[in-house]
Order: C-alpha cells, then structure tokens, then sequence
DNA sequence: AGCCAGGGTCTAA
DNA sequence: TTAGACCATGGC
C-alpha cells in the first residue's frame, strides 16, 4: 500500500508547490476557529469585513457582542466568539509575539492550546503548525475521506496521526506543505469530478465516509 | 427544502 | 469510551 511519503510527492506532482495557511499568525488563529464546520467563503467574507484591522488588539477592543456580530456569518457566532477572545488572552501572555510563543515546546504548547474551550485537536494543530510552527500533524475531514478514498480504512484519528508522522520527518513546513496539498486535491479535484487519477477507491472523489 | 460545511463540547449509557 | 444531541449561518 501507498505510504505517506508517496502520497506527498504525487500530490506535490499534481498540484505543485503548496501554499501556506497566511503569514500572520493572528490571521491563522481567528480563521481557524471561525471555519469550523463551516465553509471557506464565509470565513472570508467575514475577514474582509475586519479592513486590514485584524489584530489581536483590535479584537481586544470589541465587546463580545461586537464580535458576535462581525462573525455571524460564519455560524456557531456566540461559542466561537468566546473561543477566539480566550485565544486572543492566550497570545496576550506571550505579548502576541510569535517568536516567544515558538520557543516553547510544542506538547507543552498543544496542551495549553486545547485547554481552551472552542479549541480541539484541528484547531490547535493548524495554529501550531501554520502560526507558530510547530510540527504536529493535521488531521480534518478532507485528510480522512482522502485517506478513505486511498483505500485506508483506520480506526481513529490517533492511528491517522501516527501514520503519517512515524514516516515523515517532524518538520512543520512540510506538514503544513502536506496538508495544503490534500485540501487542494480535495477542493480543486473532489469536488469538481466524478473521478480523478489519484482516489482509487470506485474512482468516485465525493462519496462520503461510512459511519 | 433539506443537506452540508476543514469542529467541539457535553451527556448518557 | 463512545454515540448522539446540540450549537447557527449561508450556499447550493
């Protein structure tokens, strides 16, 4: 069977060089939480709504209500509020300085990260990975159905996780790089065709995973 | 019209 | 420890 290395450099072949989440890690922290189970285009209307004034002191400013309202759009508007100003304090304590926040080691980070309510494992892991980063692996839905549709069948995100990062080096650009590519496939490839040359499964790119 | 989206939390068994 | 309910809006 194909293994994690493999898959990258298909990937890497088919789409080419991978792009980064944004180089403002604030950027990655609110958007990492304004997209869950939701789509692109909402969080990004929503951004554009924040006029360059997207900054962690900016939301500082605003009241929860405020916030709430900015957010709306993208769902879940009162829990995600309250997850990105908790997110927003944490970065205070490292004076919202990306450096001071990347000395500290990551499981000690991911723990901190998920202790936050609104924070689980997707969340802590893009902000680890595309803010500050940190190399641990991304795993959302787009990493599971693709796996699927290679033919894997695993049993839970743990055994994901292992499966890729007990053969790729720890390296967090190219996990970001990685999971850049399977959202590129997914988006650009899955869900235009009925078929494409890299899902092997029924050749079908959309079916949904069982149970 | 109903289903789905790059999720996370809480609860009951 | 796991399955299911719930959170909410917008797009198709």
């Amino acid at each position: 069977m194909i293994n994690a290395k493999e898959i990258y450099y298909i990937l890497l072949k088919a789409y080419g060089q991978p792009r980064w989440w944004s180089d403002d890690p604030f950027v990655v922290m609110l958007q990492s939480v304004l997209v869950q189970n939701t789509t692109w285009s909402s969080v990004e209307k929503t951004c554009a709504m924040f006029v360059n004034q997207l900054t962690p002191e900016y939301i500082e400013d605003l009241s929860t209500e405020e916030l709430e309202q900015i957010i709306r759009p993208c769902g879940f508007y009162k829990a995600k509020a309250r997850t990105i100003q908790a997110l927003t304090a944490w970065y205070r304590k490292y004076h919202f300085d990306r450096q001071a926040v990347h000395e500290v080691p990551m499981p000690r980070l991911r723990k901190e990260l998920l202790s936050i309510r609104g924070v689980g494992a997707e969340t802590a892991d893009v902000i680890l990975v595309y803010a500050f980063y940190k190399a641990s692996f991304i795993i959302d839905a787009y990493t599971r159905r693709f796996l699927f549709r290679l033919g894997y069948n695993f049993s839970d995100d743990t055994a994901i996780k292992l499966f890729f990062e007990k053969e790729l080096p720890e390296d967090a650009q190219f996990y970001g790089w990685y999971h850049w590519l399977i959202l590129e496939h997914c988006i650009s490839v899955c869900k235009k065709t009925p078929k494409c040359d890299i899902c092997f499964l029924n050749g079908d790119c959309r079916q949904k995973l069982p149970k």
